[in-house]
DNA sequence: GGAACTTACGCCGAAGAACGGAGAAAGTAG
DNA sequence: CTACTTTCTCCGTTCTTCGGCGTAAGTTCC
């Protein structure tokens, strides 16, 4: 068989897939611009390009806006983007208080989605559910079939475990420990499922959409009630021996603070998490004081909010402040609810930064907020389906993403 | 020009490297062996070796051992070798109190070494004079000429800056500051000289050569005077956006502890590196230990030099934990002077990790001793030639690496 | 409105690369 | 000496990319 990277089957395979990368990263492109961005001949790509249409993976569209009308004159060219009938993307997002669905087409421009807030811990299997019958609707609005779907991508806000792709135990979302979403999910929808993090898709969200754009090295901070970071390395993701890489919650901070639920002592989470938030101000604003109240005071200029924000933004930074000296990457964003706070937490972190990262390391990584708020994990969900989907499903076709699938369809990123 | 990925040039180029690497990787092979190992055509192996033989760039060895002699006969192989005349790397270690010249052939077999105890910090012209010198009289032994080394790799003992490549300042090799060693060598030698930070290098020796064989996730830490590491990552070393990721001498472990020289305070070098031991026993051992005294007495069992040692091993554990929790490697290799102290050692570090590492993420990673002593770093520096010559040096063969090769050649890893 | 120009695109034959079949080479087993 | 096995090379076929040339479809200038 041609299968062989090698040979020469390979080596047209190889270029169909670049003109296919081309179009999706560009949205839309002409088989000019593919020459001029592939380093690939007229007629080369012009024959790609023909077999692309006849396959229906490409469409030319007459109709599309001039492309700034070449400066001079000449044929205009005629603008080719991916089939939108041809799939698309589904991502999940399973949170502690609600979850969120998306469809997105093959060049991951997201086309609709929803969101719904319910108590995901109690009812494991109504989340499910739920989620399935968002996608369904989502699709159906779209007049896309679930057979033209060619991956779906899930979040959840728990450690996923490299191997089997089941949710660690024991986890911050109750109940679903060792349940293994991928399984389940392509039970009840027949996809390939890819299950990631909420924090690790976060950070491949930045970095395909938001602040992390064209940076292959960062660190993206997600503070909500917990706390979790995913390491962008070199443009991938970093999972660690294990898949649990980024815990930044369970990095200590305070060697003789309080017992975390990990066993550990004096975790950053005890001191920065959601929970250490709302307890520091409790004296003032009563027990019953969510994060949303402690972030809404912030917001509002209310100094001891905004002090508890900014101490646990101190706390942020002394655990990452290890991390920055080892790793020197050049850029951090912070995400998440308390993310969302926005300068008192930033200058907390920059404190703690400069005090305990030399200079020249401490001057060369930029502080910044995510730009996707609440959405971040559902485009990352979207992003890792993409990621893992390419080389298989658009350029071989082989079998049928239609029947089964087999449940090993599943895996992390 | 042809010069494109995706063009057939490029295939046959893509080709002829995989046949060398698998030479080189087994050390001989047959033709019939690269069928199987490549799962290219014989025919197209045929051709390929042919092109390589009439280049000698590969030699027939017709003499060589009979390859286990076929189960039930059939013709012998002709077993094939890089042809040793064909090139060679050099490898340089400029350390604090000596250096250490390395030879060895296009696979990476290390033909023979020289080492030198010498002031490197006073006489900094010096040391490059001695370092040539020992170079030529190894090239002289093995009769090959200098037009023949495809690339010099040189291992310092100081931060190597990511874009000059020059030693960043201020430099823990006194005399050292701003000094361009690339361009500086291939002046006196003509050669494309690669340049690295030796704890990174110590982590490329260990990954191809020693105790991180295998793995792909690991961190190196490298303890002597001054403390380091080198950050293998997905099997690539990482070095961070300015080139100085890995500065594990420099991760705070003691917030209000000394001032170290990189201006903050508290830095595991200020607890654990060389001067910090001896300190910590001079009032035993009298106001002129060193640490080799140290070490000495610590292998020899003296209570107190081993309580030293421990207590250093325990402060690094601190300074990993973090990014043990970050980023789960699967492996902690401990090298330098101090890391050949063995099981004390290892056991503050295993102490520490146990207790700010939470308990699945500790399970999963190694602490293990280097396997490579005093020599990991030339044998580093050899595999950082080795490693940023082959496309370019082995299969184009364009100019001449006689002749100037420019300025340019000096790039980091 | 028409000529000149520019750019986009497709067809054709050429050059190059890998592959499969047939056959020669070089051993072992009986 | 014969049968057998494995290795390796030569030849013709198939596949892919590439450059040249011709055509299509606009803009600019007069």
């Amino acid at each position: 068989m041609g299968n062989a990277p090698g040979s020469l089957e390979s080596l047209r395979r190889t270029n169909r897939l670049r003109v296919l990368q081309t179009v999706q990263s560009r949205g839309a492109a002409s088989r000019a611009d593919i020459v001029r961005l592939t380093g690939l001949s007229r007629t080369t790509v012009s024959s790609l390009v023909a077999e692309l249409v006849s396959e229906s993976l490409l469409v030319e569209r007459p109709d599309q806006q001039p492309p700034p009308a070449s400066p001079n004159g000449g044929r205009p060219a005629t603008l080719l983007t991916l089939d939108p009938g041809a799939g698309g993307f589904l991502g999940m997002h399973f949170g502690h208080d609600g979850l969120r669905v998306a469809v997105a087409d093959l060049s991951c421009t997201v086309l609709d989605e929803e969101q719904r807030t319910m108590d995901v811990e109690e009812h494991v299997g109504d989340a499910f559910g739920h989620a399935c019958e968002m996608a369904a609707r989502l699709l159906g609005r779209l007049d896309l079939a679930v057979s033209r779907v060619v991956g779906l991508g899930v979040a959840v806000s728990a450690p996923v475990r490299h191997d089997s792709g089941a949710i660690a135990s024991p986890s911050p979302l109750k109940g679903w420990d060792d349940v293994n979403v991928a399984e389940e999910l392509d039970r009840r929808l027949g996809l390939p499922v890819y299950v990631g993090n909420d924090a690790n898709l976060g950070a491949v969200a930045e970095w395909m959409f938001g602040a992390g754009r064209g940076v292959d090295d960062f660190v993206y901070v997600m503070l909500s009630d917990g706390i979790g970071s995913g390491i962008m390395l070199n443009g991938r993701l970093h999972l660690g021996a294990t898949g649990t890489a980024g815990e930044l919650g369970h990095v200590v901070v305070s060697p003789y603070g309080f017992v975390c639920r990990c066993g550990n002592r004096g975790c950053l989470e005890t001191v920065a998490g959601g929970r250490a938030l709302t307890a520091a101000l409790s004296q003032v604003t009563g027990p019953n004081t969510t994060l949303d109240d402690v972030l809404r005071l912030a917001r509002a200029g209310d100094p001891g909010a905004r002090r508890a924000v900014q101490d646990a933004g101190r706390a942020v930074g002394r655990a990452l402040s290890g991390l920055c000296t080892m790793l020197n990457p050049r850029l951090i964003i912070v995400g998440g609810r308390t993310g969302a706070a926005g300068e008192p937490l930033l200058d907390g972190i920059r404190a703690s930064l400069a005090r305990e990262v030399s200079p020249p390391v401490n001057g060369s990584v930029g502080i910044v907020p995510g730009s996707l708020g609440e959405r971040a994990e559902v485009l990352g969900a979207i992003a890792l389906a993409h990621r893992m989907t390419p080389a298989a499903a658009l350029t071989g076709r082989a079998g049928g993403s239609a029947a089964g699938t087999g449940t090993a369809g599943g895996r992390v990123i």
